[in-house]
DNA sequence: CGGATAATTGACTGGATTCAAGGGTAGTGG
DNA sequence: CCACTACCCTTGAATCCAGTCAATTATCCG
């Protein structure tokens, strides 16, 4: 139960990758790549499988191909934070440390693209490009970490909800840029359970639900099902998520 | 008000510096901090002085050589969150955008080292070390605000209070390893107004002072005045905090 | 269909905020 | 040196928001 079975796929190579041009590796162009691909692995992984355990050390490093990952931290008495969702492209693993500072556990099914910390370390130093990205990357992740901090200590209930949904507007957009036109069916599917939004907003699952409700009874939003929602009135959430209008990021992608 | 009036001293080069050794210049053998000193300036702040704005453009990228500066950010209806603290040895800027995320604000008077983006880039771009000890310092940056995120969303009053007064200690320590006995006097002095421990802690102002008077009767600390704590009971401290033993770190000294 | 897991809703409780008053302390100027 | 003021800290009382406990309904899969 600690150590999930690697399923090893030796021929598909980063040319056909979907996250190629997404990921970190997208620092390396096609003469140097290849030091990548001689030393990945792919595995996929099931819903509720552990990766990594804060405060244990592990060889792995890896970029996520599909599917989500939470890091958690866990306190003594069993009490659950959510510190960061990842999706496909992002990385997973301490670059500088074999110690990991989060629990990683897979949301859904995952496909990883994986390396050995040391093995992935030597193309680091060889390819200071490489290390840049990442750089660029853990700055985008230490500005969301510090945005969320904002949301846990400083917003309600309802200001709380109207964000995470507000934020999973945005990474859906930014993960799909297909469709130009004045985004007509505003529909966000997400794969967590209430238990997790709540793990992740620092609140219980019945707060959670009551604020879903509430926003849906005064028209801001509707329920498709548990995990699909709505949008009906974006700028009455804007203006509840106490958001400036918006985050013109300029980040990955 | 808004730019801070420089204060320029050629004469320090960086043999002297406090904080050469600490801080991510320490990546640089002395055969290369020249590229360094060259392009450096150091300018002096008084306590209350603003040095970045959040989602403003900035050219500056500094590293602190003495005081204290908290990162913060600030809802449209005013309220403040405490994002981070900075002290000696810790850098301050973007180091990979113009755009500074959050605002940086002086808690105490302050000496900055301080550099033109542009120019510490190029330094950053010649010396692969650098950037990795500036990627160290990102993780470990993104490791503690993670940590904040736990303590935010998932502690009660007294537990944040408990692990705040710890993480203080902590500080405390590592910052000065003299006194190598079995630390008999356990005295903390911060320079943190309650105003400031309660949007760190996303708590409020009578709260903090309430739960220090708690602690305080329940014999675990003693306030010698507002802002100096004397530990009496460690153990009891790291009880109510529900924190693991010791974060066995081994990060920047 | 049936059992298990997930989500909603209600009633009650409690901890933190809010509002308000009262001390303490530092810095200024007579 | 002391008085004065401004700011900071503490403490109390009342309120309110979110948590807890509990029951019901919905959904997913065998």
């Amino acid at each position: 139960m600690s150590e999930p079975e690697p399923d090893f796929e030796m021929d598909l190579r980063c040319a056909q990758c979907p996250v190629r041009h997404h990921a970190i590796c997208d620092a390396l162009g096609a003469s140097d790549i290849g030091e990548l691909s001689d030393i990945m692995t792919h595995r996929t992984l099931t819903a509720g499988e552990v990766i990594l355990h804060q405060g244990e050390s592990s060889q792995l490093f890896a970029v996520i191909m599909s599917g989500v990952v939470k890091l958690t931290q866990i306190l003594p008495d069993g009490r659950e934070q959510i510190v960061g969702l990842l999706s496909a492209a992002d990385s997973l693993g301490n670059p500088v440390s074999s110690l990991s500072n989060e629990n990683a556990e897979c949301v859904t099914d995952v496909k990883l693209c994986c390396f050995r910390r040391s093995q992935f370390g030597a193309v680091l130093r060889a390819n200071p490009e490489l290390e840049h990205r990442l750089l660029e990357q853990t700055v985008s992740d230490l500005k969301q970490a510090r945005q969320w901090m904002t949301v846990l200590g400083k917003l309600g209930a309802q200001e709380k909800m109207a964000r995470f949904i507000l934020w999973l507007w945005k990474e859906n957009r930014s993960a799909c840029p297909h469709r130009s036109q004045g985004d007509p069916g505003s529909v966000i599917y997400f794969p967590l359970k209430r238990e997790e939004i709540a793990g992740l907003l620092g609140m219980t699952i019945e707060t959670v639900s009551r604020n879903i409700s509430k926003l849906k009874s005064d028209g801001i939003i509707d329920l498709l099902d548990a995990k699909s929602i709505e949008l009906r009135n974006v700028p009455r959430l804007q203006q509840i998520a106490q958001s400036y209008e918006d985050d013109h990021d300029q980040d990955n992608c």
